[in-house]
DNA sequence: TTCATTTTGTGTCAATTGTCTCAATGGATT
DNA sequence: AATCCATTGAGACAATTGACACAAAATGAA
């Protein structure tokens, strides 16, 4: 049973990276030996703040939240659905301790992997190097877009832009934590809500 | 007199590929050869909105703006100065048409290379692929910390938090440039600074 | 220098957004 | 069914921010 579900991870976790690259199966095979397989209940603390993270997760089913506490204020910046890598890459590069927390959404499966494992088999391999070159380049393009939109669009502009990104925002994340994350108070998001939703009907 | 130029821009690139990572002699020189100098006026538009971005320039000498034109605003979404890599990574990956103006905000000297040059001589080398995972990664976390800014922190904070990058932004950029970077009006922007001096003196 | 242009600071007023609050809603659990 | 708890929407009011306009200051060119 629990051997069936770390194929079923690994499945995922191939179909992920070949995303990004068509690995050789060796250079894959190794990359995910260094993998294993956990559960979150939801809730579920997964990277405390203060804390250096140390490994990254590839979310199998589930999601986390990524906020950090200001002045008392829960501020969410980032979540991670299944089928993405998650962590807090600033954390792990510089082995600093993390300003955030990590918290399990929903119940969440995953394959996490140490630092020091990962890193050094990445090191010797050319197209797992390719293949993070490729990872940082599209979490870039994203982070990108995201910051640019602060400045580019309106709060009211912003919510369609996530609406337009998918349903699973708004049908697994608490508006709370999503009013926070599009840099906007709950009330504003209410609303917009109110707003547009009034709009739908004439 | 050209030569040497080229000499001292080249010095300047080892100097900032050499904070990434050290390369083999062959493959800087290789890389290398895909640059060519070349400067651009002051205001001198450097990637029009709508052109596909087909090179990236490394500053030697200068810095641009990148913005774009919101219902009639001007909105800058970034500056790059001297000794960093410029270009519209977006447009560039997916070669796509950009959304932006980059423009030069003084006299500024660069190496610019084609994507279709400098992109096969890369993924021949494990080092420059390594290279270019840790200028992917590197860029990511500055993102990652000007995006959270939004979240995280009052125009204010955003404003000091500027102000501790170093004061070239406020020594060579408009005030109006700088204010759609923080995300704010120009009014806002003066009402922050007036409030900051006015406590200096106390 | 002189003139034109760009950049900046600020006053007024309107619009937007936020804080605080509480009641309604909807699950989940027993 | 009854209870608990997390989530949501919205009212009242305060604070922040923005739009517009204009004058002062700085900058650059002739």
């Amino acid at each position: 049973m629990e051997k069936e579900k770390n194929k079923n991870a690994l499945e995922a976790l191939k179909n992920y990276t070949g995303s990004f690259c068509a690995l050789p199966e060796k250079d894959f095979d190794q990359l995910a030996s260094t993998f294993h397989y956990k559960k979150y209940n939801k809730g579920e603390v997964v990277l405390q703040e203060g804390k250096v993270c140390r490994h990254l997760w590839f979310i199998v089913k589930g999601c986390f939240r990524v906020f950090s506490i200001e002045n008392g204020v829960d501020v969410n910046v980032r979540f991670f659905f299944e089928h993405t890598i998650a962590g807090d890459f600033i954390s792990l590069r510089h082995e600093i301790p993390s300003n955030f927390y990590i918290v399990a959404l929903e119940e969440t499966e995953v394959m996490y992997s140490y630092k020091r494992d990962y890193k050094p088999v990445i090191t010797f391999s050319k197209s797992l190097i390719t293949l993070a070159a490729e990872f940082f380049a599209n979490n870039l393009y994203h982070e990108i877009e995201h910051g640019n939109s602060f400045k580019l669009m309106s709060p009211e502009e912003r919510y369609n832009s996530l609406l337009l990104k998918g349903p699973k925002y708004f049908e697994r994340i608490p508006l709370t934590y999503l009013a926070s994350y599009l840099g906007m108070s709950r009330k504003t998001l209410s609303r917009i809500r109110s707003h547009t939703s009034e709009k739908m009907e004439k």
